[in-house]
DNA sequence: CATTGATCTGAACGCTGGTTCAGTTAATAT
DNA sequence: ATATTAACTGAACCAGCGTTCAGATCAATG
């Protein structure tokens, strides 16, 4: 037998990469083959060669769409001018996209170390850019006087720590909605940023 | 050849393990291989089987251990009755507690899908009486008045990532002394926690 | 209906993995 | 000195790895 009734590249594609991405985030890149793969999308191995060089670029792709997307989506974004609600809109954005997609979150962390040298500069570029939003965010605002934080870069690595840390813990179907889990992160955001604390 | 001169028991053994976390840590466990440890420590690969049954054994051992090691500091320590003290103490605490051991901090987290079921049942019952110290921690402050927090679940998962986001980034020769960085996080705590917030 | 090209199979390639073990060596005890 | 044993080597085992490729199959085209 050879290729089955009803299989196009169109589909194969993106199975190949979606069941690549839930493995790679459950066992891990290393500890997952290539027939794994291709058992999950129903197709033999050699056959996933069709859609990517080898095993480093499917997971470079995946990784690489992550940081790519979410720069594009903040981009995209209608940002408020006052630090506050700037601040607010961030902690929303930033907790909505990465709940939305905690496999990639997870890989995007676990998996930079199996990246080839230059492919890991590539994401490493763009984890800087996202960082230095956020920083510069959290800088205004200390200008502004609207926040009041120890110090702005260590701050700003404690926000995205804070924030990005909920996806090891939050389920949708948990006893907190996404909804409700913003609230309470934008309350928290401001008390670490010490809006309305004294001088 | 066989048998070196000047090995002993008492120095293969901990160098195996101590090979073992730095290859882990820089490699992760599934893509380090044993004779890669074995090559570190100088030795052959089969000579390792003295020392564990197996490569799970390795890790498992490594994972355990931080953890016991962990909760019986904490246990020693002499922590302050007075809330808001007791949070300074443990900002403290946990810092340096992690600091010293930023490989082991990784692997903790990055190998737990690598351990057999009833290995990571052992681990999690371990970081769960951790996590339970740090929210019984708020809660009391809560109840005190001396925290406002929008939640002390949610918060007490805020706080751990922070703090142990450091060290992905934190270096003993870098731009903040270990006791810069701890006095800056005290700060940053107690605005997260709502020390001093109005009602 | 015949042909073509995209899609996939199945088997193979060379290599490396964890693990085992008979045998060798060096330290210790007699 | 000799015997004993803990510590280690070196080779082997087999299963499984990523990757390749000739050939089979199906969908689409003219």
């Amino acid at each position: 037998m050879a290729r089955k009734t009803g299989s196009h590249s169109e589909i194969t594609g993106p199975k190949i990469k979606q069941s690549a991405l839930e493995l790679f985030a459950r066992y891990g890149f290393a500890a997952v083959t290539m027939r794994q793969i291709a058992a999950r999308v129903g197709v033999q191995a050699g056959a996933i060669y069709n859609y990517t060089p080898d095993k480093q670029a499917l997971l470079f792709d995946l990784l690489h769409g992550h940081m790519a997307d979410l720069l594009a989506r903040w981009a995209e974004e209608q940002v408020p001018s006052h630090p506050v609600a700037a601040l607010d809109h961030f902690v929303a954005f930033h907790l909505d996209f990465h709940i939305q997609r905690p496999e990639l979150v997870f890989i995007s962390y676990m998996e930079l170390r199996n990246l080839t040298e230059e492919n890991f500069k590539a994401i490493e570029e763009k984890r800087s850019r996202y960082e230095k939003i956020v920083y510069d965010m959290i800088l205004k605002g200390v200008l502004s006087g609207d926040f009041k934080v120890p110090d702005a870069k260590i701050t700003s690595f404690a926000l995205i720590a804070m924030l990005t840390g909920v996806v090891d813990w939050f389920r949708e179907d948990g006893r907190l909605s996404s909804e409700e889990l913003t609230r309470q992160y934008c309350a928290l955001a401001r008390q670490t940023l010490g809006v309305n604390a004294l001088a």
